[in-house]
DNA sequence: CTTGCCCCTGACACTAGTGTCAAGTTTTAC
DNA sequence: GTAAAACTTGACACTAGTGTCAGGGGCAAG
């Protein structure tokens, strides 16, 4: 499937596709001419990799746990495994002071609901 | 209280607290030489736009939402409140959605510990 | 009075992902 | 074979909060 397709098909702009290359995230066969042509695996990739920067991870930190996605169970992951940890008790976290924002919105809420 | 302490009390950089009032979202009182002068309530104020921020909030929504937070349960408030409302709504989606996230982050490590 | 620390404004830089434009090439459709 | 649509690379802009530096003023302790 050529860039178009893929843009259509996963929502993000032909422009984010390329920078995603750039960056090492995914990757692509090239026709004699030079147009990208990618995989159907690449779609569920590409929708993981939103998943990933809306949760606030950057490009380099999900190149570092690239391995642990591509190649799970082999050694070379150590370091991959372990920034997965990482991000996983770093979400944690967000998510609990998330949960706590959210508390406090809505007593706010409450609070200028009896009007 | 001057600006350095309320950095010290809060965590936030003496930089951040100006550029939170040039946004509207504290004030303080002014020495005639022109110091900043700051309210002992700015505290807990700041930590709460901290917290707001750190929800994704950005200034110009939060200034939406000052007079929920500074005058409940008045008439002026009516488009605070919906703007506090949308953010609350958009708030619990991106909870559900990292929670999502979450979950695949434990898949992947679970599939990676098997070494 | 002077030393040292804190404060003031204004300006410029940075990040990081994305939008957008330009100029040129390739593919597709008629 | 020609026109339209899609692709290429490269470059520049934007956002928004923060860091940092420059040049100047304020204020307390010695």
């Amino acid at each position: 499937m050529r860039i178009g397709e893929l843009a259509a098909a996963t929502g993000v702009s032909a422009r984010s596709l390329r920078y995603y290359e750039q960056q090492g995230l995914i990757s692509s066969e090239r026709t004699p001419s030079g147009q990208r042509i990618y995989a159907e695996s690449v779609v569920s990739r590409v929708t993981f990799l939103q998943r990933l920067f809306s949760a606030g991870l950057s490009s380099r930190t999900i190149r570092n746990l690239l391995p642990c996605i591509d190649t799970p169970s082999e050694e070379s992951t150590a370091a991959s495994l372990d920034t997965l940890v990482r991000e996983r008790d770093r979400l944690v976290a967000h998510i609990d002071d998330l949960v706590y924002t959210r508390g406090r919105l809505e007593q706010l809420i409450e609070a200028n609901l009896d009007s």
